[in-house]
RNA sequence: GCGUGAGUGGCGGAAUUGGUAGACGCGCUUGGCUUAGGACCAAGUGGGGUUAACCCGUGGAGGUUCGAGUCCUCUCUCACGCACCA
């Protein structure tokens, strides 16, 4: 009977051994030697690691030791993303301060996190509320202000209710609830903190081309950000006033038939149209049934388009002269574009419903072209939304309707231009704990930064942070006379705090130089490490903190702050840990694995192992925990355990050549991040090796393979072999392919396409050699029959297909 | 509606990229064993079948091919993202 698999004990033992050893710090850059930057999204510090975090960082992990082990410099740095509402909430809850509740929190998950056994440069951590960390956040912040880049925007801005503050476009779910708490979002006039991501949307959308990264990733991003290519064209209004309108489908501009203006439009409130306007009231009056309606129900497309013309005021079609009617609708949005559209029912789905309901005329001026096949049977179906020929529109007859578009502004004075969905970041926050915004402003009221020196501007503690809707910091004597001390009588501070999505805009390039004081992170540093080579994270960060910290690389290159203009070359997104019920683990369900006992009972690389077993790594598929399947990925380790029991004096060829196999598999498999199949693969080997007995040095090379995977383990039965060092310092094995090829296997044999039987042969059996083979065994003999086969396909080593009649 | 991805045993998933479908693990069945455990060992386990032959089988229907889970066409279902974006 073997030694005990005593998890616990050489776990423990062999953390502090590794902590002691610092053998997973960073060294001194050599760059002789391959660099790989692996990042893992920092959590946030709840107070308890999840199952999820095992599964984000410690199958990370596997990859991080294996590339160690090939001689590659690996960072794979942690660290907390500690400022944000939770904190809050918990502090008020227990009447404590945020900070208290925060720092308790890291404390205990660190420890957590150390007994995962993962390889962490925890020489490189950080934390977003450390002030050596938000002194450049809001150091950044200031040199955006000074660019143009940060300003103080007014107009709508989205209120949550529940966490009573201000969120961005991003932080609002599809629903029109919060992303954080699941409130229902409001609208609401105000004065914001914003950030111009605007500007970069077209490198933002360009750039994504270069990455590698999952294309449904890419195509959210680009279908957030939403360019499209179009016109804005101007129409007179018979006020004499213009209205521009933003349109993608200039070649159908003879098709306009009307004019609609959405119902926030400047233009409504100005006394020229207001004193032309015959129903006014009527007009009015659509108009604030418009704006007090919710989003949600304006955007319900289940709705019947609704709308009022402007009696007494026309405009006229640029390109046909014609005066047409204005109307205006709410299904045309203030936000995008110009808040203003020319309608052409005949190839529009919403102008031509408008337009039935309104009795607008419809006028075509599009044929489509038709292929032979689609017939004439919809030539007259309207409306027709694609290209084809203009009809109906002067000089421009005949013309494809691609190249009419930009023929058509040219004749009318307009605009080849492009719109978003993107709007600009607003980033001011109406919370407490969060980085102060580092403005204050003056006796006129006018935004200054806060120089460098004052920096970091200190979060105070003098507040009262309950939520009132109001700032807290606004309640601070401190922040009220430190301002006035160092900026002068009548100065006053900013009282807004950064979204937290802010903070994690850059933590990457802190990592590789956590401890400057000088800089946010240094050249030499970021030439380094950086780009990050490959991100692990989880897919709610798709259209959020993967938008945004790409948009702030890109800002800061162009102050020349960083060195590259993409931070993550490669993306990987993992999917979610259900609970045994196949639910999403929650307390009310009570169906949450607690991780800490599944450690306590099965051990860390047992766990570790279950969740890199589960499925391969970066599908998005959602796995149920199963205690019997990790119950088997303990008995394998307890297998493990024992193998050196099976060691021989010498061992045959198949086993030799099986390991060969293996070594390769990993080799694939590991940089393709299927570690599922990496260990089904050390399975079967341990499976026959059981059977067959394996060499003392397949032994020790079998450990090196296990090592990444169960790190403790191998460690420990390595030690037992007086080696020397750890484990995890060696070189990871290497295969022989002449050993790797197979010298024998068992092909299919096939009559007809069908299979009836198997041979077994070498790679360099010939044709004939196999059809003697066949022909001696006797099922297969009478199944050809007496005739000549019609032909005959061998692929070597890999099928024989006999064709009779 | 638009976009992206995916459909393989009772379950998680494999399949040398067009070549014996179901590796590995879970679960289950039978037998053994006893440190009575979420244990271990052995054999079996896609469905049908007279248990032999053979037939059927990768959401469905066609097609290409000596050969299709894999390629092509159509179609259904599910997940995620966006959604009156002009």
């Amino acid at each position: 009977m073997h030694k005990k698999f005593d998890s616990k004990t050489i776990e423990r033992k062999w953390q502090e051994a590794w902590s002691a050893s610092g053998i997973y710090n960073t060294k001194e850059r050599d760059n002789n030697q391959e660099k790989e930057y692996v990042l893992v999204e920092w959590p946030y510090p709840s107070g308890n690691l999840h199952i999820g975090h095992w599964h984000a960082f410690s199958v990370p992990d596997i990859y991080v030791r294996f590339n160690r082990m090939l001689g590659k410099q690996v960072i794979f740095p942690m660290g907390f993303d500690a400022f944000g509402l939770p904190a809050e909430n918990a502090a008020i809850k227990r009447n404590i301060n945020p900070r208290e509740w925060t720092e308790s929190n890291i404390e205990h998950m660190k420890g957590q996190l150390v007994s995962m056994g993962n390889a962490f440069s925890w020489d490189l951590t950080t934390s977003s509320t450390d002030p050596e960390y938000y002194k450049w956040t809001q150091w950044m912040f200031t040199q955006f202000f000074e660019q143009g880049i940060a300003y103080r925007g007014k107009g709508l801005v989205n209120w949550c209710p529940g966490c009573n503050t201000v969120i961005a476009n991003e932080q609002v779910l599809s629903d029109d609830t919060c992303e954080r708490c699941g409130n229902e979002v409001e609208k609401k006039e105000m004065p914001q903190w914003m950030l111009r991501i605007t500007d970069y949307a077209d490198r933002l959308i360009d750039d994504l081309k270069g990455l590698d990264w999952p294309e449904h990733i890419k195509e959210a991003q680009r279908r957030w950000i939403g360019r499209s290519q179009g016109a804005e064209i101007d129409f007179e209004l018979s006020t004499g006033d213009k209205v521009t309108v933003f349109t993608t489908r200039p070649d159908t501009l003879y098709g306009a038939t009307y004019v609609v203006l959405a119902p926030e439009h400047p233009l409504l409130q100005t006394d020229e149209v207001r004193g032309k306007t015959s129903n006014l009231r009527e007009v009015d009056e659509y108009i604030e049934n418009a704006t007090k309606k919710t989003e949600r129900d304006r955007l319900d497309d289940t709705r019947e388009k609704t709308g009022v013309k402007l009696e007494g005021i026309t405009a006229k079609n640029p390109a046909s002269g014609e005066n047409i009617p204005v109307y205006i609708a709410d299904y045309v949005l203030a936000s995008y574009g110009t808040g203003a559209i020319m309608a052409v029912p005949a190839h529009d789905e919403r102008d031509s419903e408008f337009a039935k309901k309104f009795s607008i005329p419809v006028k075509q001026v599009i044929k489509p072209t038709f292929s032979s096949t689609d017939a004439a049977k919809s030539l007259d179906k309207l409306p027709y939304c694609g290209d084809g020929v203009i009809a109906h529109s002067g000089e421009f007859d005949g013309m494809d309707s691609q190249e009419a578009k930009r023929k058509i502004v040219e004749k009318v004075g307009g605009r080849m231009t492009s719109t978003y969905r993107l709007r600009d970041w607003s980033v001011g926050r109406q919370r407490y704990w969060g980085v102060p915004i580092p403005i204050v402003y003056d006796p006129d009221g006018k935004a200054h930064p806060v120089p460098k020196e004052h920096l970091p501007w200190i979060l105070p503690e003098d507040v009262d942070f309950k939520p009132t809707g109001e700032a807290p910091l606004a309640k601070s004597e401190e922040l009220k006379k430190r301002t006035e001390e160092i900026f002068g009588v009548g100065w006053t501070p900013e009282v807004e705090t950064l979204d937290t999505f802010v903070d994690s805009s850059w933590y990457f390039l802190r990592y590789i130089d956590n401890k400057n004081n000088d800089e946010l992170s240094c050249k030499e540093a970021q030439e380094s490490w950086m780009p990050i080579d490959i991100y692990f994270g989880g897919a709610e960060h798709t259209t959020m903190h993967l938008l945004y910290s790409r948009f702030w690389q890109k800002a800061l290159y162009d102050l020349g702050l960083v060195t590259v203009d993409e931070p993550y070359k490669k993306r990987i997104n993992r999917g979610l840990i259900l609970g045994p019920d196949g639910n999403k683990m929650s307390k009310s369900k009570g169906n949450v694995i607690d991780p800490d006992e599944q450690v306590e009972r099965v051990g860390a690389d047992t766990v570790k192992m279950y969740l890199a077993f589960m499925g391969p790594y970066g599908e998005m598929t959602n796995y149920p925990w199963d205690m019997g399947g990790i119950a088997g990925i303990r008995r394998f380790l307890e297998r493990v355990n024992g193998l050196y029991e099976h060691v021989v004096e010498s061992e045959t060829q198949e086993v030799t050549e099986e390991l060969h196999r293996l070594i390769k598999k990993i080799h694939t498999d590991i940089p393709e991040y299927k570690f599922n199949t990496a260990i089904s693969s050390m399975m079967s080997f341990v499976n026959i090796v059981e059977k067959e007995g394996l060499s003392q040095s397949s032994y020790e090379t079998f450990l090196k393979l296990l090592a990444p995977f169960a790190p403790h383990l191998a460690e420990e039965l390595w030690s037992t072999l007086n080696k020397g060092d750890s484990i995890h310092v060696e070189k990871f094995p290497t295969y022989d392919e002449s050993l790797v090829v197979l010298k024998k296997m068992t092909i299919g044999v096939q009559i007809n396409g069908k299979h009836r039987g198997e041979v077994t042969v070498t790679p360099s059996t010939t044709e004939e050699e196999v059809m003697k083979m066949v022909y001696s065994v006797e099922v297969l003999r009478d199944k050809i029959g007496s005739k000549k086969p019609k032909k005959v396909i061998y692929k070597p080593g890999k099928i024989l297909n006999i064709i009779v009649d």
